[in-house]
DNA sequence: CGGCAACTTGACAATGCTCAACGCGGGTGG
DNA sequence: CCACCCGCGTTGAGCATTGTCAAGTTGCCG
């Protein structure tokens, strides 16, 4: 996988040769991060741009209880808080969960990416990809039983891989706990590890370890009703806006 | 109420007087639109950016079995579709819910407002708020129970109606069935029947015909662990994105 | 080998859903 | 003007799904 950023710009169309070096030459400032490390908190004020160039990252939200919500997952070529700079305080968190590598963004920086019209829009394209995603979350959480929820995440999950590279066949390692899962679509714990063993039951999924194969793959979008479409995978047809050329 | 619009665009900075003109010459052009009516449908291929002028308004997506969840309500000087020109296909339908005053925007008349840098800011901005709203409403879908969902939600309209002047004290106009309560908190109508009938018994507030009052907005928000931060109404503070000016 | 975190299982409780019936009120047609 | 109808709100009873608590078990890492 070479430069995941371009691949992500590039989904919505192509991007002119200084506009790939530029974002090759920020690629290469990405740093190590452990897993488990948050990048940025709720309520402080941004001072950096965060983004994703290789391994597995969330945003979450905390709930008043103590307890906490995953509200996107990042993979490779995702900007964190592409939005921080436009806001006085994050409304949510950042955190690693697998080993990372991440760029960290200065505002100055940033500015010299979006001062180019092509990457501009690619990244609005990014943000209504996002939107959009949030949106079909809620349909699954507010609208579907367990099962579809959890079955509704793992193939969102696998085509999203897919377009990074990260998957094997229909497999793909899930540096997630049952906890997590269960953050993530609005379950506890228990319930999620019930439902996994009913997956596993009926030879839809195997997971053990980190590992998560995707047995078969037809049965298990038909029970998560899962349509792609909400990631618009196939980039924009129309044109789009000119920001001045 | 002037120029919602304008007063929406204007939460992120100040907007030259040209710019202005130009919203109000797209205001003008506002047609009214009857309650319950679609103005856009999932799987479209989009042609018209849709804006509400007045009235009350929801994006919603249908599920499989029939029934459909509502993902945003939209308020005056809301945007019902903003990314529409850069998506193949619609991920999600738009529907008014009361009597509207609805601006439709052809491609060129959107591309002469990207045009202005602070019209283009204040989109980014507007952007930005309806993708913290979306990550509050799952928090709250996914993590809180039924009585903490559906006093979220009245805080929530509460707060945004209050920024367009629709309320009278802490009461306004909700033209919304319980039915159509519960697809947005992922509810049943009985359940939302049951649940605003405690509301009521707790003198926390009076529903009755389309006609709501919070009598005692403190408790509410209590209540709810409603923080109107994800709303980010103080507008940026930071400087943000400078297109070329 | 010990320890800790994650996973697993069971029993029970609670939250919320479905189905069904009925009241109320506004609109419509006779 | 009245009768009807239909959509919405309300209520009750029983059921399903999911949560909580508690007690193992497994597996990895030091």
């Amino acid at each position: 996988m070479p430069n995941p950023l371009i691949r992500k710009l590039e989904a919505f169309g192509p991007l002119p040769d200084a506009d790939k070096a530029l974002l090759d030459e920020v690629a290469r400032t990405a740093k190590e991060v452990e897993a488990r490390t948050d990048l940025a908190l709720e309520g402080e004020a941004p001072y950096k741009i965060h983004l994703v160039m290789d391994g597995f990252a969330c945003r979450y939200k905390a709930l008043a209880n103590g307890s906490h919500h995953i509200v996107a997952y990042l993979l490779p070529g995702d900007f964190c808080d592409l939005h921080a700079f436009l806001q006085k305080r994050l409304d949510h968190s950042v955190a690693t969960l697998s080993l990372c590598r991440v760029v960290e963004l200065s505002r100055s920086r940033f500015e010299e990416l979006t001062e180019r019209p092509a990457i501009l829009k690619g990244l609005w394209w990014s943000t209504l990809v996002d939107e959009g995603t949030l949106r079909e979350w809620l349909v699954n959480i507010g609208g579907r039983p367990a099962d579809q929820r959890i079955s509704h995440l793992l193939c969102e999950l696998l085509t999203r891989l897919e377009t990074v590279g990260m998957t094997v066949g229909h497999g793909f390692q899930l540096p997630l706990t049952q906890a997590d899962l269960g953050a993530t679509v609005g379950l506890s714990n228990v319930h999620v590890n019930r439902i996994i063993q009913q997956l596993r039951a009926d030879e839809l999924i195997t997971l053990k370890g980190r590992n998560l194969v995707i047995l078969d793959r037809r049965r298990l979008e038909a029970l998560a009703e899962y349509d792609p479409n909400y990631l618009h995978l196939e980039g924009g047809g129309a044109a789009g806006v000119q920001p001045r050329a």
